[in-house]
RNA sequence: GUGGUUGUAGCUCAGUUGGUUAGAGCGCCUGAUUGUGGUUCAGGAGGUCGUGGGUUCGAGACCCAUCUUCCACCCCA
């Protein structure tokens, strides 16, 4: 072997720990969402690049992976761009696929195809891989899984409030009932923008205030004045903003501050209506944020960011889109949605130890191999205990019984059962708790309810 | 994509202004215990110092390139 083997940059390998307790993050998100009657769906890793091509913005674009297409591509592609060395061209020459990028924007192309197979409102969750040729940081990957969730085909409040409440369910019963919900609204956002002489630079106003706990409000200003935005409207806008406190105080302020803009009332009102329909443990943990803005620019009412005093990113983050299904040719259909960050999640269960312990064992039981005929009555009682529900295993080797039994420390196994010749010859077993080390003699018969007992 | 940072045993890290045979702890293997793990004791294996070039009598250390790690920007889960 000459060269040690490796993976691309920003992609993983999963140790068997470390995959169940990414089962576990799955498995308790499906749970949650299924209770609350969402369904799965899959969809290809690969799109059609002009599915995924302009739905993430400029910058989005650029971070998509393209395929590069079978056959003899080149013959294909414009002799101008290979001239010019125009990377940017020639890529959508050479390439027709693309990786998915989210979750999201698949999923509106597969509504707006699966139409007529789907009833509205569609509520599915989807866990898959995404990627995203980023350069990778602590939590950030280039290969990594989201958990969306989405509702399409329903305007309806109350599809927002359910979905803090899926979000809240997913945390609490994860160990992270700490993190903090904030919310805010693109309409309230638009509003402000327009009462400050803004309306043109919507799009910029959002990038840069969506930094503001990071650079700080003075820098905000200088980000916003350096792109162009009229310095008046800017201080005005940033005084809004700057509104914070209890939600319902918070909103009547800033009423008074922006009359005459009729989307901010009306985001304003939608704000409202879902915090009056939040359960109140759900409320608590829910701040009305207006720096919030998120930078997906299909988001069109209500966005939403979940956070973690110990994490430095979001770990979870969605919203409104109107008009999703609009560019694939499907009007009027609105969704909201979320998406998870189960590798994100991952890295803060494991920073503050919140796995569950029993998670690492892959069977309870284990038979000690002592040889062919030993080793066929093992079999015969490890099947028992399975047909009970009782994970159980025979080695495989006549190993040397040190070799076993450290076998079967290392995996996590519970109980090591021992049937030697002797045991073999009186149709007895010797039952050992790896916990306690106490061992004690069980007729095979009554092995299984022994187990049952100690086990359960 | 821009700027910076990191890489030495399976893991976490030492390694002086360039100097001979590159170390520690943990882990791993063997034995004390051929029917008993986790604890204890004794012994042992494991490194082309990320990779490729260069400077030098001599490079783990200095220079260049490249890959990787992490960080900031950008963007985001």
């Amino acid at each position: 072997m000459a060269n040690k083997p490796s993976i691309p940059k920003g992609t993983r390998d999963f140790l068997p720990e470390q995959s169940l307790k990414r089962q576990f993050i799955f498995d308790t998100a499906r749970q949650v969402f299924q209770s609350y009657g969402y369904v799965p769906i899959e969809t290809p890793a690969m799109e059609n690049l002009d599915t995924l091509l302009g739905k993430y913005g400029e910058e989005g674009d650029k971070l998509i992976y393209k395929i590069l297409n079978n056959g003899d591509y080149l013959s294909k592609a414009s002799d101008e761009k290979i001239e010019a060395r125009d990377s940017q061209g020639l890529s959508m020459e050479i390439s027709d696929r693309a990786l998915r990028y989210d979750l999201t924007v698949p999923f509106a192309r597969f509504v707006v195809q699966n139409q007529n197979e789907l009833s509205f409102p569609f509520k599915r969750y989807q866990i898959q891989p995404v990627w995203r040729a980023d350069r990778p940081q602590k939590g950030r990957y280039r290969e990594f899984y989201q958990c969306d969730v989405d509702v399409i085909g329903s305007n309806s409040l109350l599809n927002e409030a359910e979905l803090l409440c899926i979000i809240d369910d997913v945390f609490n019963q994860l160990g992270l009932g700490d993190v903090t919900i904030r919310i805010n609204n693109r309409k309230i956002l638009s509003g402000i923008a327009e009462s400050a002489g803004l309306s043109g630079y919507f799009q910029e106003m959002t990038v840069a205030i969506d930094k503001l706990d990071k650079i700080g409000v003075d820098g905000v200003k200088q980000e916003m004045i350096r792109n162009g935005l009229p310095e008046a409207g800017v201080k005005k806008a940033l005084n809004l903003i700057k509104l914070k406190g209890e939600p319902f105080g918070t909103l009547k302020m800033l009423a008074g501050a922006v009359t005459g803009a009729e989307e901010a009332y009306k985001g304003m009102e939608e704000v409202r209506s879902l915090l009056r329909a939040l359960p109140e443990a759900v409320r608590e943990k829910v701040e009305l944020d207006l720096t919030l803005a998120r930078g997906l620019n299909y988001y069109t009412g209500a966005i939403i960011e979940v956070g973690h005093p110990d994490f430095p990113s979001s770990i979870c983050g969605g919203g409104r889109y109107d008009d999703l299904t609009g560019i694939f040719g499907l009007t009027g259909m609105s969704g909201v949605g979320v998406s998870l960050g189960a590798d994100r999640i991952y890295d803060l269960m494991e920073a503050k130890d919140l796995f569950p312990k029993s998670i690492k064992a892959s069977s309870e039981v284990l038979f000690v191999n002592f040889g062919d005929a030993e080793a066929m009555q093992c079999l015969k009682l490890a099947a028992d205990l399975r047909s009970e529900g009782i994970s159980a295993e025979v080695y495989p080797d006549g190993a040397k019984m040190k070799k076993q039994m450290k076998y079967a420390d290392d995996k996590g196994v519970r109980v090591v059962i021992i049937v030697g010749e002797e045991e073999l010859k009186n149709g007895m077993t010797a039952v050992k708790n790896m916990a306690t080390g106490d061992q004690e003699l069980v007729a095979q018969k009554e092995l299984t309810s022994f187990i049952l007992q100690t086990l359960r």
